[in-house]
DNA sequence: TATGTTAACTTGCTTTTTGCAAGCCACGCA
DNA sequence: TGCGTGGCTTGCAAAAAGCAAGTTAACATA
């Protein structure tokens, strides 16, 4: 009886055919961008590191945001340590061609968002 | 009483100081950017217009999003007719210089989530 | 052998946000 | 006088977010 039971790709129906609203179903919220940004620039592979990024995101949201991401083939999941267990996360092709957007989002909210920082790295 | 009192900008304080996660607090949610692509390239400009876009918006959720958008100075709403007091939103050059942002995602979505459609036009 | 720690989640519960349907109001028109 | 229209508002149910605490398996330490 799981009770994350995100289905992903499989028998999801989007709402419309235009792209940006398809898009949105998979990444339009506050957090799922944050864990693309720490993936994609902060070197934050694990759920502990994602879950220590300045936003903290609450692992419950974590979670299922990581599991959304790798159902839709934008983030693998991988063991690099038996007994015990751990995880890494990382960005597919598909995940990582979403730099465009994040580098245009960041310039945005610089440019708009009073204080905001200019910086992959920060 | 106003019910929907959003108050924008003013004591509003962000999560962080990262501009991806400030711009994510005022567009981070599955509706928001339908609204602003539907007054930069749809010619959808009325409160009726917007309704009737494809993806069905609430009502209230969509009036919420236009008083998010305009309080944030991202959207100006005019009166072009009094008697009755008819409204149109247009975004202004804040607003549209969310355009770059707008296309990558659509771009994104094209590429990505089966037959998403790639024209602004649609 | 018992005790503690760590990563990676999961659970329970409260609060907030969405979503749907219906309602309201001022006016213009027939 | 009733009907239609635009621009919302309201009420309520359903879903999602947020918080704190708990769980599990495997070391590490004493």
């Amino acid at each position: 009886m799981p009770t994350l039971l995100y289905d992903g790709p499989k028998n999801h129906t989007f709402r419309s055919r235009c792209s940006i609203a398809r898009a949105l179903e998979i990444v339009g919220d506050k957090w799922t961008l944050l864990v693309v940004r720490d993936l994609m620039w902060h070197g934050r592979h694990t759920f502990k590191a994602l879950q220590e990024s300045e936003e903290r995101m609450p692992s419950n949201t974590l979670a299922e945001r990581l599991q959304r991401l790798t159902s839709w083939g934008l983030v693998q999941r991988t063991l690099y340590q038996e007994n015990p267990a751990r995880y890494e996360y990382h960005l597919t092709d598909e995940g990582r061609s979403f730099e465009p957007v994040l580098l245009g989002i960041m310039q945005w909210g610089h440019e708009n968002l009073e204080g905001g920082l200019f910086d992959p790295k920060i």
